[in-house]
RNA sequence: GCCGGAGUGGCGGAACUGGCAGACGCGCUGGAUUCAAAAUCCAGUUCUCGCAAGAGAGUGUGGGUUCGAUUCCCUCCUCCGGCACCA
């Protein structure tokens, strides 16, 4: 009977091997024809937004990184279709930005061109995996259509001001409304009807969210442009590795510090990793103390510091100001540099010997200063400065303090200037000594003693020789202080915080230009919205112009315009309008653009509404996805992103919520960081420059690398012994063993074998490319392999052996279900109580088979339903794929498959691998099929048919396993130890001994202390 | 230096909320099939001792809490990540 069957289903050619390249095609364009995955909007289904970080299309195509959060999402969002959700689950391009502007000037190709090109690449490259998105709402942030929407939302940035009482962003037209109306009073004091239209714009300039500024800056020679603080990593750029400087340069930034506290506060309700979160504190870095004045000797000026310990404030010695503190900037009026040097001054003081006085030493000083690079200047934290020639007054001891200039104090935060306590504060200490300062002991480590504990004490203590706290330990010294500065008016409490503005302008093509012009009279004014989008010109040389100048500045035809100015003359709208125009007046347009950021602020809500040309979104678009629940649902993506982009776009939401244009006042309810995928692992093994082993153990273990004689890169380093170099080389893994907790040569064991995973990189040559693991193992294969490599957010090393393990799996599945080149086992009752198994009635023997596998089966099946649902849910899911196959397994064991076990099996199986789920499904159901097993509704359990009904129990003997009893679900203790008290295992161990007492936890184990 | 996170077989990893450590997959070993190989199927696979039955040890280290610890607490070690002259 199966002989007959398996030959005629030979010659009917319907059964065959698995081959991924004949269905995954097949089912893409077929999913993509019908628009199965178009966002639901169903008014009667709950909402459910998941969205990935949308990737940069860059020249190399889609890295095996891509893959895994694009899975992990895809998995969620065809599980919550199948539970019954409206799923919004879109893809787009984070297109402006270095890298192809870069390549287009080596290429000397349009950088739109390449963009276009890579993006083709990249959508084909996610088609073909099969993911689930509306594809209809494709964004990208380069087209005008799109970032006329950035310029938009810009512009409202522009015209919003930041409300410290209300704490809140509001219309700059309120503020006017204050000034005007005498409820707020006007900088400068004149009455604000009595300004000029420039005098009132100038004064607005200082209020706005985006406003102009000549600051030191993060210059980039080598890019040409200035780098955010979160771009810049250990002096270097980010994009690159370029060295950076410090220059002062007009910028645009955006006031993002003024959101502060709001970006701190509103992480508490986020569903975010804990360690992303506190990345993010610390980036905004939010620190409580207070803020003194000191008076300059002799003179009328004053300085204020920023200090968390105001408590040590008796023993402030001397102060330093940063070299860019305006009170030290000789070329204004008001600074405190004295001609000649003070009686007293130390020749180490003057930092060169041969300045004749204070204000040529301190010239040369803030020369040197910023000349040094960010690099530089944390490389080498050995102290410099120089006197100021200055004193202050200590405002509670009375005493004279020199002041000092010193890079170690840093414009850029707090107030620019330290009051410096050597006795409390390393660096304070290690400058004293440099400059023989007095260190005064203000804290002691213990109550009695008054000099207890080395200096520097940097540690909580009891205040001493501080006569308004002393005794009092360090944190109600600082608040008792903080009272007593205030009730003096020398101070007080004060919240700093390490968020500094965000540089947002970039001297770079291929970046968003700002929608804004310069007016003659310096000050600026935003175009009209109907003049959006203001298109990048097409400048044929769009190199950077080896200055600091932006590219932009080459379009002279399009930078200097004629504009007529609309609306309230203090914050009109520019209009570009042809020469001649009556009442039009001559102005340049802003020639820098916008950085690679601004577009991806608000991406995930041009998805909501992508084709509308009235409006960014539409607002009940936003509503409807953005609202109930707040914000997007789940959101993925690499955790490189967790200071830069994410606090970004969680800043411009705010703003945009405080003016009422989004319903959610945080972007991303729950965010997941899937781990980096490392390359396959390698062990390398060193080698002296004669060929010598070397054991790792005695080498070095910071590695370089350099170019090698075959001009590949090599890594290299030292003999930690006699210091020769060494050199690294891949070992042939089967030539390894492991010896205790190394790797060792099996052919040599003294020798230590490094063993690790890379990081991929091209100069490596262990990247590894999605498009071979498609071609060789499918779509399919290559999903599931990433999910089921490890813990989503875990950082896992690539292992082609682990795909073929799951490939074997797909294999084995599609011969269980479909019967390969065998005879099919699937097995269906129909409405008549027969077994079937195709068109074929099975016989009475075969049936009475067919029913026992189905009771056989019908527990585990409920388990495996359970088991996945719940690992969708939690993320975990490798546990997911596990269950899967151990289900897979036990179907493998039975002679026949029940149909619904397998139908299951494949509806449980689809959002993971949703192309082999759908051909073998389509097999199974046969005419009978829907158009795709995405519609049908997700499996339901039952809990009663999660458990066996006999279950093993394992006794324990003072904690110790000594055997097992089986006994009925959900049996009493007294049964249990009934039985187990029987039981010759458990007797013999017990050896006569009579349990003292006993443990039960029930249905799981038994534990008996004698 | 400061702040996080993680250490489990040869490898990736599993273990719900303190309850049978090592699921699942890879690799390896043996067997079946094959003229042979690939593929496939079956069995075994934490370590030590033992022919075996079995015994003992075991989740980075040392200690603690508990009837019971991979899980909770403390010490130390190693690795990974973030920040870093932030007053």
């Amino acid at each position: 009977m199966r002989i007959v069957r398996l030959i005629k289903n030979r010659r009917n050619g319907a059964m065959a091997g698995y081959d991924p390249r004949s269905i995954e095609k097949k089912w893409q364009e077929i999913w993509l024809g019908k628009k199965l995955f178009a966002a639901g909007d169903d008014p009667l289904r709950p909402k459910y937004y998941v969205l990935d970080m949308f990737p940069y299309p860059s020249g190399e195509g889609l890295h095996v990184g891509h893959p895994e959060g694009y899975t992990a999402t895809d998995i969620v969002a065809r599980y919550k279709r199948a539970r019954g959700f409206n799923v919004l689950h879109p893809m787009g391009w984070d297109a402006f930005g270095l890298p192809a502007e870069q390549y287009a000037i080596k290429t000397n190709t349009h950088p739109s061109v390449l963009t276009r090109k890579n993006i083709d690449r990249f959508r084909t490259q996610l088609k073909s995996l099969g993911f689930s998105y509306d594809w209809d709402r494709e964004v990208n942030t380069t087209d005008p259509a799109y970032y006329r929407w950035t310029q938009w939302i810009f512009t409202r940035i522009y015209e919003t001001w930041f409300d410290d009482n209300l704490r809140k962003g509001r219309p700059i037209q309120e503020l006017v409304d204050e000034f005007a109306g005498g409820k707020r009073p006007v900088p400068g004091g004149r009455p604000w009807a009595e300004l000029s239209a420039t005098e009132r714009r100038r004064i607005l300039a200082d209020f706005r969210l985006a406003y102009e500024v000549e600051a030191p800056v993060n210059w980039c020679p080598a890019l040409g442009t200035v780098l955010a603080n979160e771009e810049v990593i250990d002096g270097k750029s980010e994009v690159g590795g370029f060295p950076v400087e410090r220059r002062p340069m007009r910028q645009w930034m955006l006031r993002i510090t003024a959101y502060a506290q709001r970006l701190l506060d509103g992480l508490d309700k986020l569903d975010w990793s804990d360690s992303l979160k506190l990345m993010q504190r610390n980036w905004i870095g939010r620190s409580e103390g207070a803020e003194v004045h000191f008076t300059v000797a002799g003179g009328n000026q004053r300085i204020t510091v920023f200090t968390t310990r105001p408590d040590t404030l008796f023993g402030a010695t001397y102060m330093v100001l940063a070299p860019e503190h305006p009170l030290v900037n000789l070329k204004a009026p008001d600074h405190i540099v004295p001609a000649a040097w003070p009686e007293g001054t130390l020749p180490e003081w003057r930092y060169k010997l041969s300045a004749e006085n204070p204000r040529a030493a301190l010239a040369a000083y803030q020369q040197w200063a910023a000349a040094r690079s960010e690099r530089q200047r944390q490389e080498d934290t050995a102290k410099t400065g120089v006197f100021s020639g200055a004193f202050a007054l200590n405002p509670v001891r009375g005493e004279k303090i020199p002041i000092f200039i010193s890079d170690y104090v840093l414009m850029g935060y707090g107030t620019g200037a330290i009051m410096a306590v050597p006795a409390h504060d390393r660096r304070d200490f290690d400058f004293a000594r440099l400059f023989h300062l007095p260190i005064r002991r203000v804290v002691s480590s213990a109550a009695q003693k008054p000099d207890a504990g080395e200096l520097p004490l940097e540690a909580p203590g009891y205040a001493v020789d501080s006569p308004w706290i002393n005794g009092l330990p360090t944190a109600p010294a600082a608040g008792r202080m903080c009272d007593l500065l205030e009730a003096r008016g020398l101070g007080r409490r004060r919240v700093n915080y390490k968020l500094r503005d965000w540089l947002f302008s970039r001297q770079r093509y291929w970046g968003e230009p700002f929608p804004l012009v310069h007016l003659e009279d310096g000050t600026t004014a935003a175009l009209a919205d109907a003049q959006l989008p203001l298109e990048l010109p097409s400048l044929a040389d769009f190199k950077p112009t080896g200055t600091m100048e932006p590219p932009l500045a080459k379009a002279l035809a399009w930078r200097d315009v004629q504009v007529v100015l609309d609306g309230k003359p203090a914050n009109p709208r520019a209009r570009v309008v042809p020469a001649g125009t009556p009442g039009a007046a001559p102005a340049r347009r802003e020639v820098n653009t916008m950085p690679q950021w601004a577009g991806s602020c608000w991406y995930y809500l041009r998805y909501l509404d992508p084709h509308n040309d009235r409006a960014f979104c539409e607002k009940n678009n936003e509503r409807r996805w953005m609202a109930d629940p707040p914000g997007v649902d789940l959101y993925i993506g690499g955790v490189e992103h967790a200071v830069l982009h994410l606090l970004y776009s969680r800043f411009w939401h705010k703003v945009l919520f405080d003016l009422g244009l989004v319903s959610s006042d945080e972007p991303f309810r729950k965010l997941v960081n899937q781990g980096l995928i490392l390359g396959e692992a390698e062990y390398t093994l060193f080698e002296s420059e004669a060929g010598e082993r070397v054991s790792c153990a005695d080498v070095d273990p910071e590695w370089t690398t350099r170019t090698g004689p075959d001009d590949k890169p090599q890594i290299v380093s030292r003999h930690t012994a006699t210091g020769a170099v060494v050199v690294g080389r891949w070992c042939d893994p089967t030539k390894v063993e492991k010896r205790g907790d190394a790797f060792v040569l099996t052919s040599n064991p003294a020798i230590r074998v490094d063993a690790r995973s890379f990081k991929m990189s091209k100069s490596r040559g262990n990247v590894v490319n999605p498009d071979d693991v498609i071609a060789r193992y499918g779509s399919d294969a290559l999903r599931l392999f990433e999910m089921f490599l490890g813990p989503l957010e875990q950082v896992k090393p690539w292992s082609t052996a682990g795909v073929e393990g799951v490939y074997r799996f797909l294999q084995r599945l599609w011969r269980n279900l479909t019967g390969g080149e065998a005879a099919a086992r699937v097995a269906r009752r129909d409405a008549g109580g027969t077994w079937r198994c195709d068109s074929n009635v099975l016989n009475e023997a075969e049936a009475q088979a067919a029913t026992h596998d189905f009771q056989t089966i019908l527990r585990p099946m409920h388990r495996t339903i359970r088991k996945v649902t719940q690992d969708i849910e939690r993320h975990a899911f490798n546990t997911a794929i596990s269950t899967m196959m151990e289900f897979n397994n036990t179907l493998t064991r039975l002679t026949w498959i029940p149909e619904e076990a397998a139908q299951t099996l494949v509806r449980l199986l689809e959002p993971f691998a949703p192309h082999i789920a759908e051909e073998i499904y389509h097999r199974l159901a046969g005419a009978a099929a829907q158009v795709s097993i995405s519609l049908l509704p997700w499996p339901e359990y039952d809990e009663a048919l999660c458990t066996d009904e006999q279950l093993e129990i394992p006794v324990q003997i003072n904690g110790k396993l000594s055997g097992r009893v089986t006994v009925a679900a959900g049996a009493d203790e007294r049964e249990v130890v009934q039985s187990a008290l029987a039981d010759a295992q458990v007797k013999a161990r017990l050896a006569g001994r009579a349990p003292r007492k006993q443990i039960y936890v029930k249905d799981r184990m038994l534990n008996l202390v004698v």
